[in-house]
DNA sequence: CGCCATTAGATTGTGTGCAATTTAATTGTG
DNA sequence: CACAATTAAATTGCACACAATCTAATGGCG
């Protein structure tokens, strides 16, 4: 059916299924939550929720516009995360009073503390995956490229964030 | 506050979020996300909408069980995204005469018909990642084989699941 | 000072993902 | 044949993602 005169793959061939690399971007992705889900779950965390501890434990207290910078969330997705984590007892959220529309999260003592207990994960998580640090360091920066390369695309296809693009 | 004495990066250090692989990927996925929203909008799917279709020009009519297989995802996600494209006139559902169990798929000549204003779809993609054929290809076979391991993990670390490990 | 554009979060609505449960059909076994 | 175990989908409940909208606070600028 594609490529009926053997020259370069035609179109066609490109739409299969196994050609997609997002599509096994997705499945990796995906395949680690489901490792993720079973270790977590004795700290109580999903998965996005542990991103979001790691940037705390990291960074200490941070307003939630920062968070969603590091994490690439925006406040749709983190407004109801965080209040799960404040209704587990693991951030305080506080209105900045320098500037009223910054919310402030913070640790608790509970959440500083969850820290000792997250220390093993990535450890396991590596284990998980069979690859050796140099491995894994090396998909990373290939991954980070694509994502920076797929910002950049994603910005000059969009016609309403022209401004954003001429701006900086 | 990390590796006091320079020694090998304490597990501490695996705490960051830029150390996680599983962060690389999953903002990957998430930008790939960002980009197909745009050129399938004219096409009326989704992303996840997008993959079932692939499928379906792929093989012709699947019953929703193989379908999930070649997708990885359960009756959960399929069966509510399916009525979705069978409300947009893109696939008919039907039950399998030989199986009343058994949902089959089937496209419609409308969904048939949309697969030509798909084939511009692959490339656009792949001039967004700006990566070449050869290394979506290479990165694409590292992501599978991590996709692999973690399946196994996963298989192992779940005590529920040690039947389907014997088993086969 | 007064007013408008901008900014930070929260909210709303839609669409996945996935665990757990339910329902209906089929299969295996005595 | 009867009946328990298995299987395929659908359903339910929860938690992201993300676009779009809303609200409140802030920052210019005349």
């Amino acid at each position: 059916m594609s490529s009926p005169n053997r020259e370069a793959p035609s179109e066609a061939d490109y739409l299969r299924l196994d050609q997609q690399i997002c599509f096994s971007l997705n499945a990796a992705s995906r395949a680690f939550g489901s490792v993720y889900r079973v270790l977590l779950k004795d700290l109580g965390l999903t998965y996005p929720q542990y991103l979001v501890m790691l940037a705390l434990w990291e960074h200490g207290e941070l307003p939630v516009k920062t968070l969603g910078e590091h994490l690439r969330l925006d406040s749709g997705t983190l407004s109801p995360l965080l209040k799960r984590l404040e209704a587990a007892g693991l951030v305080r959220r506080e209105r900045n009073a320098q500037d009223e529309r910054s919310v402030h999260i913070h640790l608790t003592d509970e959440g500083t503390a969850l820290r000792e207990r997250a220390l093993a994960v990535p450890r396991r998580i590596a284990a998980a995956t069979g690859f050796d640090l140099d491995e894994i360091s090396n998909l990373r920066a290939r991954l980070n490229r694509l994502t920076a390369a797929l910002d950049t695309a994603a910005l000059e296809e969009n016609p309403s964030c022209a401004d954003a693009v001429s701006e900086k």
